[in-house]
DNA sequence: TAAATATGTAAAGTTCATTTGACTTTTACT
DNA sequence: AGTAAAAGTCAAATGAACTTTACATATTTA
């Protein structure tokens, strides 16, 4: 699972701190979230697109399996 | 998180057995999905908005908080 | 260059998504 | 009414999401 959460904060100039608290979770988890370490929640990956006003699919895009 | 999955199955006729298995999860997560017991992976939302052919958004959607 | 801030990472613990297996209840059909 | 399929549910186990604490490295700025 891609996203583009590093892109929307470099945008918007904002920490990974300050998005961590902007969507009450930790600086950690957005850390490993965007390094691809895990997936969101999908209520978690539900408040990101609120909090940036897009869809889902415009921030986290999964990988369509090329066998 | 409420969702259309049940909707979604009636209009195709499917029973939970065969969402569950066109969705490689088991029938008691299509089961406990429906019955709103607790909200489905990001990737396997995302694999439910490929299978109907919908965006994630149409098929689940948030709770406003109403505080 | 030193200090401050931002990012990366790791371990241990908690919570929740998901599985398997089994059982009960509901719905549909004969 | 009897049967079969579908839906609902429960318990125990596993794995993944997320937290806290803590430290290391990188980047920015004074």
């Amino acid at each position: 699972m891609k996203n583009r959460l590093k892109v929307l904060r470099a945008e918007r100039d904002w920490t990974q701190a300050q998005l961590a608290s902007a969507l009450e979770v930790s600086r950690q988890t957005i850390n490993a979230i965007e390094k691809g370490k895990f997936d969101p929640s999908l209520p978690l990956a539900f408040k990101a697109a609120r909090l940036f006003n897009l869809t889902i699919e415009e921030i986290f895009q999964d990988q369509v399996e090329t066998v």
